[in-house]
DNA sequence: TTGTAAGCGTTATCAT
DNA sequence: ATGATAACGCTTACAA
């Protein structure tokens, strides 16, 4: 490692408190012991130990963002690294750091706690795609450790970014009536999930604003892979929807694999659209209709506001943080009406 | 925070040595007296203090990834985050911890080289792909940062894991050749990276296997995108090859895009592979023949040696490890022959 | 405006 | 086997 404050203060001939002062730009120092200083500064390379600097002020200026499950989508879809992208650039501006938590088995996640958590590591979390039922969220809120939650999460005080699932999914659906379509299924994404949820909540306000009567038998569960897709759309192809609305693109893939199968076309025998435009969607044929979600500006939005939260931290309660981003139709081959 | 090791100290009637001692499972604390502070360590909840340790041991316990250049084919490929699955995976199994540094611009380089390279926050680095051309990989030589590099480099006494690019493109090319192919042409990457070097040779190497002539006209170079792979297509259907091996899925999509956009069919009236296997891959018409690589054992092994690196610092400096990871050929619809 | 000195929570050396 | 005590490199009252 390079010298220390004690030594840029030799070189300058003044104390370590001056040169940290100058380091820190905090006033009180004549502009000429400032000038000398930073000439130290620079002649002797020295770079702040953010490890000693850490022990004192208390923070580390690292997040980290945690994956609860090492969900398997995230790691074919495009969302994970572009979430990342976006993360990591809004660390970039603001000089912090970014680690990358991500365990599978529960055994890993209390030995996790424990070294990421709770031993002083970090000073805030970003909770990527959190399952409802998992419990990594509580145990923040408990530990009062200051998170910020990528995705919807329903509980008063949990601040959150999210894209607006719901009105993406009504636009689809929307969509598919407009070009006349009545018999409209749907594929929804794990309904333990929020975006699941409101996918399927989107789709849902299309009909009943239309006054369509929502069945049933139209609405088949999927996990968001292509191959939960095509499963679901042969169950659906028993029921003759004459289109279909599948939550993620990679289901309405894997959907679009069954129609063939069948025997049938898309978009003449069936209209489809799917949700996320990963770009394998513009790729295929017929190209996807689908909805496109600003999945970097998610992570920007994300970790800046955990750190106006933790830049504010000594204040009182900040208000909660609800962030809903806009979603986008692109319309394709896929829904058979292309304008 | 929780309770400092001085609190376990007094809780269990001992001195803070004692207690460090335990925590760190030294020799010469007598059974009763380790049962003792266990007990007092549990009871408090007591957690050690991740940055005070640090900051007398010298080591974070902290790796960080470092991207040069923010390619763009990074954040739609699957590459970047199977990459991070397996580094993660296997940081978690040594207890230590991943941290991102993606930039862009060349003063975001140098402001990070100050804040993650030499502020004593990370113990070593994992540099992903980086261009032949850039600066990172003498810079960390220069300042004797312990790293990895994911991606072959050319330099002696540079640790590295790669996959066999090589020997990837030589099974794609050698295929087509069995079936028949002699005219083949290449799509290549960016010349200015290994792993389009890489695969170019392997592709030579099949022909001159073959005693097939290898002809200028029949190469071009890409930049992994789909739209450089339409471009090259085009380009190169004015000189009628049989078959085409692109050097990434991606390109091999554009260039079916061209081609079909010729009025001509994969894989009838020209041939088609790729390289990667991508999850497109599998699911486009017609399905794409492609190079299967284990791009999460790449990122596990380079952590793993970066790892071993670290803990052997104080010994004499280890052989230089060169790991290259085997590929496979992925037989699929786009080449004319399964079997 | 500048310097002195007391921590921050550990590990490590050296007595005992 | 255990306990004082001195670092580690910095920030931050407080004094001058």
């Amino acid at each position: 490692m390079g010298p220390t404050l004690e030594e840029v203060a030799r070189l300058a001939g003044v104390s370590r408190s001056t040169v940290s002062r100058v380091i820190n730009n905090r006033p009180n120092v004549r502009p000429e012991t400032r000038e000398k200083v930073w000439h130290s500064i620079r002649e002797s390379g020295y770079q702040p130990h953010a490890v000693a600097r850490s022990l004192v002020t208390n923070r580390t200026r690292v997040i980290t963002v945690i994956i609860p499950e090492a969900v398997n989508t995230l790691f074919s879809d495009p969302f994970f690294p572009l979430l990342l992208r976006g993360a990591t650039d809004a660390c970039n501006a603001r000089q912090y750091h970014l680690m990358l938590s991500l365990f599978t088995a529960s055994a890993e996640r209390h030995e996790m706690y424990g070294r990421v958590l709770y031993s002083g590591l970090v000073d805030g979390v970003i909770v990527a795609s959190s399952p409802l039922d998992d419990p990594l969220i509580p145990d923040l809120q408990e530990d009062q450790i200051p998170f910020v939650s990528i995705g919807r999460y329903p509980d008063e005080g949990v601040h959150y970014v999210d894209v607006d699932n719901v009105a993406g999914a009504r636009m689809a659906t929307e969509h598919l009536i407009r070009l006349g379509h009545r018999r409209i299924a749907a594929i929804t994404g794990p309904l333990g999930t929020v975006a699941g949820q409101d996918r399927l909540r989107g789709y849902r306000q299309a009909l009943e604003g239309r006054r369509i009567p929502v069945q049933d038998e139209l609405i088949v569960e999927g996990d968001f892979t292509e191959g939960s897709g095509c499963a679901a759309a042969q169950q659906l192809l028993s029921v003759s929807p004459s289109a279909i609305f599948a939550a993620s693109d990679m289901m309405a893939i894997g959907a679009l694999r069954a129609v063939r199968d069948a025997g049938l076309h898309v978009p003449q025998d069936i209209a489809l659209v799917g949700f996320d435009d990963v770009p394998t969607a513009s790729v295929i044929e017929p190209a996807l209709t689908t909805v496109r979600q600003p999945i970097e500006r998610l992570g920007s939005m994300g970790v800046e506001i955990l750190l106006d939260l933790l830049d504010n931290e000594q204040d009182a309660a900040s208000p909660t943080q609800r962030i809903v981003l806009p979603t986008e139709l692109v319309v394709r081959a896929s829904c058979g009406a292309t304008w």
